[in-house]
Order: structure tokens, then sequence, then C-alpha cells
DNA sequence: CTGAAAGCGCTTACAG
DNA sequence: CTGAAAGCGCTTACAG
């Protein structure tokens, strides 16, 4: 199948391939009559401009990339990249803008993929997710000059434009809804330590305790998966002064505690409440429904395919919080017996 | 940050541009040692060959691509693509070949967004998952000359190599584990009827049911949803005769079933088993955890990675398996009371 | 308003 | 073994 070229137009509408590429391209300097003839049969022959043609002459490569790191067997299990990458690209697309995408496992393996992506012209910028707290990629793409977007953030190290959930009011609000509930001894299982939105959490949701004047609380740091959700929560409950109440950084964590819960003949919510970090589907199928902090993933990748568009555009956006997080309270919350 | 081209290296290295290109794509025609100099230059540098220019001369996109067609909300649910997509992306990367990653809602948007794709010769292929009995996406592909790879199949009315995963057997086997325990009432809730391996469950499924000479069985179609999964458990189980052993199509609905049958005082697995249609998390975490199909998701993608390569470069690979699928068996299956 | 031409960064026959 | 040149399909100043 020949795929036609601008030569083919230009030769039916008996015009110059200039003329053609103005027409096409929306800039003066051909009639109206000419250009409606030029359009015309570029729609009849379902002509599309050669992305490698227009990159090679206009320096812009019509894609961006998204480097995913995490071990491939974690990524299944989390539903927010595949809602991210579809409200990401389908911004993006309408933009004419690809996506092309790469999974890695881990930093050093991100760096080389986006080092390699950007030297071979195949992106106009990068959107960086998962931000560690301290994060080798971002030298990286501040010295090599790629335009980016931060998932996260924003950060004093960097001038690089953020889009970011702000998880200091959620996870306050969620404090301050236990509270009202009766609780004043809440724990929080908390996420990879190394992630910065881990530390943010963790430091608001302390200062959301202590602005209760509640005692200095129980958190721990995992690795988000079930099994180190049983660990915490085993720990937690064993202790004397067990919690009340527990927040989780994520969803299947959560839905671990109530198996633990079970097991330690503690009822969720009357001698235990859980508050789940995600909301997914996971949250309405285990019994009781989880309590959730709940946010548009989808609405969340078509904020950030607008900023990088705007970087890309070199209208240097700033910096920008994403829609509020909310609280769906079910049946996993409630005072303490 | 200037990105460096093949220019700078031939005039550090002294020699033409020609012969930078042949040094770096191991052609003969440079000396061993030309050739050394060339290479060390081009490392020292960071340089890679910017792709649009390697397709504008050498006709090939260095891409291939993957459109999605399914409303973004039920994504996330699915762990399936994320898995496929990083065996997929893994093996791709190691050919230095992108992943252009798309998502729409339907077949009409797939169509679109894969001409367009094509006729601006972003990619060198495509990957075709979720095919449908009747695929308006295949005769399309075919029209069009595009290189593909159809993610299931193979199918009568098309030339086009698939990789597939072997449903029949994946469901004799888990029939035949269900009438051994002593199951002779086995229902199934299905999928999406207008995907192709529905239709093959259901047939294998029948089959099976019938080589045991057991009773023509109850067969739901659903779409794979939560509330899916708890209608069609509520009608199967408040027949007279209702069945004792339910497979479902995926692991969403089977969890669900768990609920209904607690709701309706069936105990799982005594009064009744379940066996979920895949794999996942959600299967070792809901309780009794859940009897289950399990096959290697990254795996496929590889394979299928492997196999559009091969069409990429002219080999004619021919429709192939993929892994066996096996039977997890876990605590939500037992003989019938 | 239109045409001829250079140039983007490579690859690849074709002479030497 | 090496160099000069054409060509891939566009865009974009630059003349007319």
């Amino acid at each position: 199948m020949k795929r036609p070229t601008i030569s083919e137009i230009a030769a039916r509408a008996g015009v110059s391939i200039g003329a053609v590429s103005y027409a096409l391209n929306g800039r003066p300097g051909v009639s109206a009559e000419t250009r409606r003839r030029i359009l015309r049969i570029a729609d009849e022959i379902g002509w599309r401009p050669s992305v490698a043609a227009r990159s090679l002459s206009g320096s812009r490569a019509h894609s961006v990339g998204l480097v995913i790191a995490r071990p491939a067997d974690t990524l299944g299990a989390e539903p927010f990249f595949m809602r991210f990458i579809a409200g990401l690209e389908g911004q993006l697309s309408r933009q004419h803008i690809g996506l092309l995408l790469q999974v890695v496992d881990d930093h050093p393996a991100a760096i080389e993929a986006m080092r390699r992506c950007w030297a071979e012209r195949r992106v106009d910028g990068m959107i960086l997710t998962d931000l560690w707290t301290e994060d080798t990629r971002i030298p990286v793409v501040e010295q090599l000059g790629i335009p980016a977007v931060l998932v996260g953030g924003p950060r004093a190290e960097s001038r690089l434009p953020s889009v970011w959930t702000d998880d200091t009011e959620a996870v306050t609000a969620a404090v301050d809804y236990l509270v009202a509930l009766g609780h004043r001894r809440i724990a929080r299982v908390a996420g990879l330590p190394a992630l910065e939105h881990t530390q943010v959490r963790i430091s608001a949701f302390r200062a959301a305790v202590h602005a209760h004047d509640l005692p200095e609380p129980q958190v721990v740091e995992t690795d988000y998966t079930w099994e180190a959700g049983v660990r915490a929560t085993r720990t937690l409950l064993s202790r004397r002064d067990r919690p009340t109440a527990v927040m989780y950084d994520n969803d299947v964590m959560a839905a671990a505690a109530l198996n633990v819960a079970q097991e330690m003949s503690l009822a969720v919510p009357d001698d235990l409440s859980v508050v789940a970090g995600d909301d997914s589907q996971l949250c309405v199928l285990v019994r009781p429904a989880l309590t959730a902090l709940a946010r548009d993933i989808q609405a969340y990748g078509v904020h950030t395919a607008q900023v990088m568009m705007d970087v890309v555009d070199g209208r240097s956006p700033s910096s920008q919080p994403d829609q509020p997080t909310s609280l769906v309270v079910r049946a996993s919350t409630a005072g303490p017996g």
C-alpha cells in the first residue's frame, strides 16, 4: 500500500509542493480557491503529513514520552497508571501528539531510556511520575534541557513545572474526619519512604494529629503490597495502646487490614476504622466497603497533558495543583467502640 | 542543549558523513581503525541517530502502535493491560523499537487512530487486542496493508499472524477439575459476548460439560463488571436446580460472587465452588481466596513483541499459541456439599 | 499570490 | 577503503 505524499497532491492540484504545504498548514500565500482544492485532494487520497519529514524540517517530534519506573509485576495491581495514561493520551491525541511509553525497573534505567529517547529526537518532552524525595532523574532532565513536567511536586531544587495533588489538604481532611468521629489514637500505614508524596503525607498526618492535641501517632512505612499491609496492621494492632483508626496509603493495604482485623477478632468499623488512600473498585468490593480518599485520575492525566503541551510550545507554565481530593465515606469508618 | 548530529562526528573524526554512517551501522567500507575512532567519538558526545532522519531515508518508523479500544473508566480495573504493555515494551525496547500507545473508546475511533498513525508514518506496525467475533478493524488493517499482529485468534477470515492463548484447553481443564470434585451442575458467567474469546470459552465450556454427559449448563453473558457479576450470580443461585459450581470469566465477577453467596447464606466452597477466569491480586485478597485460571501476561506481551518484530522485518511469522494457562487451586473450590 | 530552492539528518548506491 | 551526491517528505525564507 503506497502512502501518498505531498508531491502527489501538488501534481494533482497542478501547483508546487510549497503551495501545498502552505495550504495545508493554514498559512498565507495561497488563494482561498486553491487552498480549498488542495485540502479536498488531500482528504480524498487520505493524505497525512509524514511525522518524520515534519520532524526533520520543523525540529519537533510531535510526541512526548512517559517512562514508568516500576518493577513490572507491581504495575498490574496499580490502577493509577492506566487511568492516568487514558487521560493523558486522550488529551495529547487531540493535539496530534503521540505518547511514547516505556516501562523500566528503576531510575538508572529510566535515565538511560530518557537520554536515548531525547538524543534520538523521538520526543519533544518527558513526563516524570512517582517522584522521589531525592530524585536523580530531575538533574539529568534539567542538564539535558529536556522540556518536562513533574507529576507531583513542585520542588525547591527544580524550576520544572509540576502538576500536583494537594496531599496535605487531603490527609488533613481525613484526620479531621476521624477525630470528629471521636478517634484519638490514629495510626498511618505509609507507602514507599523514598517517594516524595509519602513524606508529604506523613508530615501532613503528623501535623494534623498534633493540631488536635493528640499524642504522637504511630507511622509505619511500607512498599504498598498486601503483605506489607498485613504486617504493618498486625504490628499496630498488637500494641497495648492500639489505634482505633488507621489510614493506609493505598487501597490494597487497607483491604489487607480488613483480613487482619478479622483474624484478630476486631470488628471493622466498631473496633477499628480503616481509611484507604486510593479509591478503586477494590474499595467497594470488600466488606465492609472502604472509606477512601478519591480523586479523578483521568482528569489528572488530562491536566498533565495540557501542561506538557504548554511546556513544549514554550509557554512556560507555572506549577499548578490538580483538583482537590475528596473523602468518600463508606462502611469502614465509625466512631470508636 | 544542542543535540549532536552525524556531521559533528564526521568533523571531529575528519571523515565524510557517509563514512560515519557506514561505521555506525556496521557496514563494510571503513577501516577497523577509523570505525573504532568514529564509534568512540559518537559515544563520547552521546550521539544517537535522529529517528526522524532515519525514518525518512530508511522508510522505517522504528515504532509500533497499540490502540486500546475501551472506555477509559474500565481500564483501571483491568490489570491485563499494564502487564501486557510492560512485557511488550520491554521486548521492543531491546530492539530499539518505540511503543506508541493510544487509548480510544470504540472500534470506529480505533480505526481512525490507526489510519492516521499509519498515514503519518509514525509506526511500522500495529498490535490489535480484544478481538471481536466480527471485528471491523481487521479488514481495514488488511486493506491498508498495515503489518499487524492479532492478540487472540487466529481467524479464518484473516491471514494476519496472531499470538493466542489456548482458552479451550484452559476451560476444559477447569471443567474437568470441577467434575472430578463431584460437581454435576456447573454454570458459566461469561464476559462480553462480542469478544471472540468469550465465544470460544463458552463453546469450550459447553463441549467439556457435554463430554462428561452432564445436562446442558447455564451460561450468562456479562460486561465483566462487579454489578454484572452480582446480577448473574443472583440469577443462577435463585434457580431451583442451582449450580454447585460457577466459572467466571474474570476475577472481579468471581469476587462479587463471594458477596452474593454470603448474602444468600451459601457457604463457599461448601455450597458453591467459584472459579475466577483471571488470576490477580484480588483472587488472593478476598476470603476465601479464589481458585483461578492463571497465565503469565507479561510473557504474553514479550511473545507478541517478538512476533510483531518478525512481521515488521518481513519474516512472515505464523500464528502461534502462547504458554498454556494453568489452574491455580485455592480455597474457593471443593466437592459439592 | 506563486514557484524554485535550500535545508533538516540521515542512508545508500555510485564513482574514484 | 573513502568521498561526493542524491534522495527520503516535508517546511520555510526568498525571489518573482
